[in-house]
DNA sequence: ATTGGGACCTGCTCGC
DNA sequence: TGCGAGCAGGTCCCAA
């Protein structure tokens, strides 16, 4: 699922892409994702692609923005110009996309670019299997504020230990719940917030406010580790996981799991096994003899 | 106020 | 072999 690594290394390469291209036509497949009409972008030149957290935000030149939430099975594709009536294909299949071509089974918004000339600049494909994800037109104004809703962006300078230890002081319960509350700080989901809890031996149950000071810096260091190792990777594919790039590739870091769907293996740094249980209604992976 | 649980969705896996 | 139940999970919404 796509969290703060996968979201940004999204972001990247659509940075590279996007810029001062314009959208010739918007398709929208499911309205439920995008409750706008298609025409309120047409004619827009894109001028920047940002990201807090797990959203990201296509910017235009008269400042109005569509802010994207991949949920769970988002993919932003981009597909160059093709000839007329062909599909893209690429080497090696798109999970979920329906197969290895673009538009697939799902595929829910088809975005089609234009050069400054107006000349047919490829198109950008939104599939989504599970239709959580979701676009929208916003202001300047009203993006800004639902980005200030969200806590500090987990690779911001603004997310250190000082912050970290506050956020776990106002509340008591599970750590892991609380450091995946994206009001609080943003961009850790599911995976993530397993391995920094491991990496930096702590109990994803206990109450957040028995962590001490010296925890909290612990866990920040871990947190912010494990997402920049994570993003030199191009992020996480893990198995069931709909993530890939925009160039279609999978990321890699899902070699690199210590814990996250590992559940009855082997702890890498101990004798003890990996256990999966409950919290907060989803899957937790840990292990119960380094992790205190 | 905080916290827990269901709803939203689809495709895949599993058991009968 | 075929089918339905169960499961996965980020976030929102409601209820206790």
């Amino acid at each position: 699922m796509p969290e703060l690594p996968e979201v940004e290394t999204i972001r990247r390469g659509l940075a590279r892409i996007l810029p001062g291209k314009k959208i010739r036509w918007v398709k929208i497949l499911a309205a439920k994702q995008f409750p706008q009409p298609a025409a309120a972008v047409n004619g827009r030149t894109i001028v920047a692609v940002k990201r807090k957290g797990k959203q990201l935000a296509i910017v235009f030149d008269n400042k109005q923005v569509l802010l994207i939430h991949l949920k769970l099975t988002g993919q932003l594709v981009y597909v160059p110009r093709l000839q007329s009536g062909q599909r893209a294909v690429f080497g090696h299949p798109i999970p979920f996309a329906g197969g290895d071509s673009l538009p697939g089974r799902s595929t829910r918004i088809i975005i089609s670019l234009a050069d400054a000339s107006g000349h047919d600049a490829g198109t950008l494909f939104f599939n989504d299997v599970r239709m959580f994800g979701w676009l929208r037109l916003l202001s300047e104004k009203d993006w800004r504020q639902a980005m200030a809703e969200l806590g500090a962006d987990a690779l911001s300078r603004q997310f250190n230990a000082a912050y970290l230890y506050k956020v776990l002081q106002s509340s008591r319960r599970a750590v892991k719940v609380v450091i995946m509350d994206q009001q609080k700080i943003s961009g850790i989901g599911n995976i993530y917030a397993n391995e920094a809890l491991f990496r930096a031996r702590i109990d994803p149950r206990r109450p957040a406010n028995s962590l001490s000071r010296k925890e909290s810096e612990k866990l920040c260091q871990a947190i912010k580790a494990v997402l920049q190792e994570s993003l030199k990777m191009q992020g996480t594919s893990a198995a069931d996981d709909a993530y890939i790039q925009p160039d279609g590739r999978p990321g890699r870091f899902q070699q690199k799991l210590a814990v996250y769907q590992r559940a009855g293996q082997k702890c890498l740094s101990c004798s003890g096994t990996v256990k999966r249980i409950e919290l907060g209604g989803r899957g937790t992976f840990f292990c119960p003899q380094c992790q205190k």
